[in-house]
DNA sequence: CGAAGGATTGATTAGTCTCAACGCAAGTGG
DNA sequence: CCACTTGCGTTGAGACTAATCAATCCTTCG
């Protein structure tokens, strides 16, 4: 078990992996630097979820990850890690269906990267991380903590901080979200999804409880 | 094995996955449409590429796969591949690592259509074709197959064709490569990844083990 | 030979970026 | 406890990349 401060670095672009992250407490994020300087954050963890199923199988990290918040994790060594795989298919399969979902995100990611508007892109991440919050339990009605600043959503959604800060306005105009003090209220989920043509078929839920699928 | 023609769908978001792809000639793609109608291309497929280890972990396909070319592929059951993973230690790590890859190149998309322009996004998937044919033997000296139109480039890149179309010019004229009846010629390979930032880590073409697979 | 899909070109517009300044709040050191 | 610093959020003006709309040309192929 391992803290970290927020904004600082687990691990680095070039590190050789050696152990598995499983996020215990706090936000992380997954990100990458391009030599222009400008930053892409790839995809956001939060508790429960596992950094990199079996990385050490690679050379060389092609990414880095950093703490959001305060952060508590929990470090998986390769044996151990190898040792849970092979112990029972059941666990062995429950780690392939994480890694399924994680490359899932990515694409769903890649699709708003590629095709959605500004305010379709921030509607769709509000979307996406109040439904994995809400599964974990850590939502409170229509609220839930959020705790990225400006400049981390525009890395998020390939934007600039000014231009994120405008389309929160029309959000928080429209009616749809609330965002103050790292605090996100969702008005009308509903309205947020439809405007982010959102379907949360990418996360697979289904296997987690279809309670959890009723919306507002 | 199976063939399909050029376009044909191979697999529709929303089927119940049954059976593990491998791709033995030709090109497929991965896409996902949207309700307004915009399509975004997530990945390509040549030769020896997967579609999806192990999707029948998931109830429902979150995207659709179709040929880009006359295609040919093997279908490989669940029981199949599952025995497949069971067998051997060193094959379940192959499975895995092809996986791990998948992820890395869905990353370095989603760093593309966030951070790049639409000439650094064009050289950069040049890039990356170029290299996965060069492993698969399927280039010769600095030409291979490019058999993507530009309506398919402009849905990768999350582009217009209008624009890709013009940003090929702009490629052709600064002498970085030439493109032309689906066969691409790259005359300067280093200014195209220094014009991409490409950097060609996240491919991991080098593995724990890979030199005992005979693979390569 | 005609049809159809793909590539190309031109003119205009929209969405987002850039640059620059300013305000506010929280934390820090004296 | 106050002044200073610093990071984050907000606003405005102008520039630019890429989108849109629309027409034309070129290939390929039945």
């Amino acid at each position: 078990m391992k803290t970290f401060a927020p904004r600082e670095d687990l691990i680095r672009e070039g590190d050789k992996p050696h152990v598995v992250n499983l996020v215990l407490e706090g936000w992380a994020q997954r990100y990458k630097q391009l030599p222009n300087g400008r930053r892409q954050i790839l995809s956001f963890f939060i508790p429960g979820d596992l950094c990199d199923a079996n990385v050490f199988i690679l050379k060389e990290m092609d990414h880095s990850v950093s703490a959001v918040t305060k952060l508590t994790i929990a470090e998986i060594s390769r044996t151990d890690f190898e040792a849970m795989m092979e112990s029972s298919p059941r666990i062995s399969q429950a780690l392939w269906w994480k890694e399924l979902v994680t490359v899932a995100v990515q694409r769903e990611w890649t699709t708003s990267l590629g095709q959605r508007t500004a305010y379709e892109r921030i509607a769709h991440l509000m979307c996406e991380m109040f439904i994995r919050l809400r599964t974990i339990g850590m939502t409170a009605d229509n609220c839930c903590e959020f705790p990225l600043t400006q400049t981390e959503i525009a890395d998020a959604a390939g934007l600039t901080p000014v231009h994120v800060n405008r389309t929160l306005q029309q959000l928080r105009n429209d009616g749809l979200i609330d965002l103050d003090h790292k605090r996100l209220t969702i008005h009308d989920f509903g309205g947020l999804m439809k405007a982010a043509m959102f379907n949360p078929t990418y996360l697979h839920l289904e296997r987690e409880g279809a309670h959890l699928d009723g919306v507002d």
